[in-house]
DNA sequence: CCTCGCTATGTTATCTTAGACATAGCGGAT
DNA sequence: ATCCGCTATGTCTAAGATAACATAGCGAGG
């Protein structure tokens, strides 16, 4: 069945879609930026990057992270980053909600393989 | 305010956004590839590209183009084209409902001009 | 005061993507 | 028979994004 994929594209260009969420609750679920990036299979810049993107394109951070301490440190949604992720799963839920008619017709007429990508 | 951007995701990797649905849209209202690629200024390669892709991705063709004839010949939605344009444009409208509380709270915290980009 | 693991950032190589250009073929209308 | 403009496809180059590697700094805890 296909999947609806949502993102949130704001003026500035700046976009929040499934993968940026999901970096979010595991930063939240593991506590670091670098188990976050482990657990999703991508690289620490990358992980950082994708944040210091978010973090960059609202007026407040949404990670707050601390370099050093017990461990090595830390990163940690800040009160306003736990909101942008509750409300990207809400936006999200809304849209998938109601679509099952349209995307299973469509489902039924898709081919299996897509032709090319080696 | 920001926009939602909601694309359809086959399990084939092949999708379908509002990029190819707007081209459709064209192409049912100009008649023609060509005309369709200059009015959304892309190239005709790259429109043909999308369309090809698009009716590789479905068991039957959404466009129907026909080369020579009068005026050099044209293109046409098919049936099948019309039914994926119109579930594709239902899908995204119920994606976009309600979603306007979350959206004006996140497009009052997002920064009008991003980081980067040259 | 040293270790440990995480944050933070730079550099370079690679891979993919997009764009520019070029060209062949088709067939109704004139 | 020719023209016209659109379909269809190929090649090459420029640019942008991704990945790989490398390294500096931080600070609580042992």
């Amino acid at each position: 069945m296909p999947r609806l994929k949502v993102s949130i594209v704001f003026e500035s260009g700046a976009r929040i879609g499934p993968g940026k969420a999901r970096l979010l609750e595991f930063v939240r679920d593991t506590g670091s930026i670098s188990a976050a990036a482990r657990n999703m299979g991508m690289s620490y810049k990358r992980a950082w990057m994708l944040i210091d993107s978010m973090n960059q394109a609202f007026t407040e951070p949404l990670v707050a992270a601390t370099p050093g301490g017990a461990g090595g440190g830390g990163a940690a949604l800040t009160a306003f980053g736990e909101e942008v992720l509750e409300r990207y799963c809400r936006i999200h839920q809304s849209a998938i909600a109601r679509t099952d008619e349209d995307l299973v017709a469509l489902a039924s007429r898709a081919r299996a393989q897509a032709g090319a990508k080696v």
